[in-house]
DNA sequence: GTCACGCGTGAGAGCGCTCTCCGGGTCGGC
DNA sequence: GCCGACCCGGAGAGCGCTCTCACGCGTGAC
């Protein structure tokens, strides 16, 4: 393969020289630094430009230790993650966040536990400025990894351990999922239903507790035999809707944890006869668009932004990876739960 | 913050110095080269294991060249691809072959063409040894500016360009995407269709061309009426399944170009009354797990193994990458077409 | 016993960049 | 008009690693 870009890269070297500066002054204003006059500004940049010149991203990690660099970590016990448009959206809102403060997004997949040991050796061994965390499971290992691996990091979602462990410093960004499923209840409380169902998600994630916390928290009393675990599938909001319909076939209204949960539910109760929201009212959550706009009939929903909670945790985490910028006055950054809305269409 | 990690990483030096030899003994234990003594290769071993030590990539990109780093470059002129599950389940490929093989996984994310320009000096910044593109739209940019960059690249589907053209030296990995159709098409003849309408993706990809040939192919004197172009999205589907059923009420069997396609046009049949797949057959194409699957009936379609897709790509790119091993035997990379395989479910 | 050969190891030169010093120039103050 | 302060720009020392090259020792052949 003859290779056109034979040509090796400029270096700084070069571009000093066709400047006339030194390799110093060079530096200095591709690092746009202080204190260069104007008119040798204007000749490196120009060389710069002539040349083509690209800094050596390694040679510079090398001296700075800095990478420019962070990393996603998706720990996917089940296969079912990646493949969630929920997790693809917060990726986008990490990405723009990073482009925009010239980042680079490092992913790193794992496929069961068996991984973990490599992620915590790429982490430990330095290559990224810092981690974004994105685990199920409450009893997921991977927070601790990275934080014994010395990497500042972001968790997506509030993780399993108690309040009084956070101030090891790791923060994470979540929606506020218990406000939001009080709110779902709310609604349907208000349209008249008072034998309210839930779906709930699998209770070892910690949205699912908190948004059967939400629906607890409007409904006491609930009796037991109206609250099903699903697994976040379609099949799972499905088999969870039959059974509840089994024990109290006289609801009259469903939360379900999620909007793909909901779907399933929606088709087992237009086989078993039930007009929805007429007969059964559906509330889901997320907003998910690919589905919750396009089941028959459209969902009412908790609406997260989930994009904006990618920016989020990017932002926040590049806040801890920088120099702490003021002396001493780190202003102690915390984590942070983003709002949700219920967006009301023909479901309930 | 005190942090606890202050203990500075070990270096090779320290490394050396523990076990009683050189730097360069040690690196060569490290890299695995041949032609250091057994007790030897132990003692360094063993220092690198008490001392925790992590090779630093940036040293050794620096005197490499190379990253163990490739990049995924997704175009994303409509928010819609990031989002699809296709996507996903190709990176999960390309994630599993990559990690299979020490290298990591670098995310360009591009919003619009503004970003071109970012991603090209990235990619001629040497900070990756190459690139995995993927671009929908035929007339994109992106392919011509990798290979501008001078980095080897491996494009995810067929490129628009016409094969004159691929001594460029631009590798793709594709799915039969015509052989499957002509597989759908002539499953719908098997089972006695005679009027066979086809909802196609849009024309500027070629993977719609390619499906919309594959139609051709068998049936080659169609009614233009019973052809109608889509967007890869339900209702795109939807309003291309209404505009047939307006233009010839009288058909038996459409082919959808993909499964989201055919979930849009299952509803509008069920809207006007058709049974399926008693008075009109559904084929789709993708196979998308989340979708075929769940729809009402459960969809026929062409499944084409994504993951596996993703993969190839991979290891056809880190093969481009590697340093020609046989002494100017190049083997010829190529491209690949892999194959496709009709699932038959209730639809059809 | 001597010489040639070869394998295994160490010394050292960079890879391209940043950043700390310093030196030299310029300007203001008295 | 002279001195000191200030500021801009250059020289040079590494960052941690790989890899070439040269050297030393052990082995086998004559």
């Amino acid at each position: 393969m003859s290779d056109p870009s034979f040509a090796p890269r400029p270096t700084l070297e070069a571009v000093a020289a066709r400047a006339g500066v030194s390799r110093a002054t060079a530096s200095r204003v591709v690092n746009g630094s202080e204190g260069v006059r104007a008119p040798l500004v204007e000749r490196v940049r120009q060389a710069v430009d002539e040349l083509g010149y690209v800094p050596n991203q390694a040679a510079r990690t090398l001296v700075t230790r800095r990478n420019d660099a962070i990393a996603v970590v998706v720990a996917e016990p089940e296969t079912r993650f990646f493949t969630d448009p929920f997790f693809a959206q917060q990726v986008r809102g990490i990405s723009k966040e990073l482009t925009a403060r010239d980042n680079q997004l490092v992913l790193l997949l794992t496929e069961g536990t068996a991984d973990y040991e490599r992620v915590g050796r790429y982490l430990a061994g330095g290559h990224v400025d810092g981690a974004l965390i994105f685990s199920l499971h409450t009893d997921d290992s991977l927070p601790t990894l990275a934080r014994r691996a010395g990497v500042p990091t972001v968790i997506g979602g509030r993780p399993g351990w108690t309040d009084s462990d956070s101030d090891h410093g790791t923060l994470y960004v979540d929606c506020d999922n218990r406000g939001g499923a009080r709110d779902a209840v709310r609604h349907l409380l208000s349209i008249g239903r008072r034998t309210i169902a839930h779906i709930a998600g699998p209770l070892d994630q910690t949205a699912s507790v908190d948004r059967l916390d939400g629906f607890r928290d409007v409904l006491p009393e609930t009796d037991p035999a109206l609250i099903a675990e699903g697994d976040f599938t379609p099949e799972g909001g499905a088999s969870a809707m039959a059974e509840l319909l089994r024990r109290r076939p006289d609801l009259d209204a469903v939360f379900a944890a999620s909007d793909v949960m909901a779907s399933g539910a929606l088709r087992v109760l237009r086989t078993s006869g039930r007009r929805v929201p007429e007969d059964v009212a559906v509330v889901g959550f997320d907003d998910m668009v690919s589905v919750a706009e396009w089941t028959d009939p459209p969902l009412t929903t908790i609406r997260q932004d989930i994009e904006e909670m990618g920016r989020l945790m990017a932002r926040l985490l590049l806040r801890a990876v920088a120099p702490s910028a003021g002396p001493q006055s780190v202003p102690a950054l915390s984590s942070i739960v983003t709002p949700t809305q219920l967006v009301v269409r023909a479901s309930a």
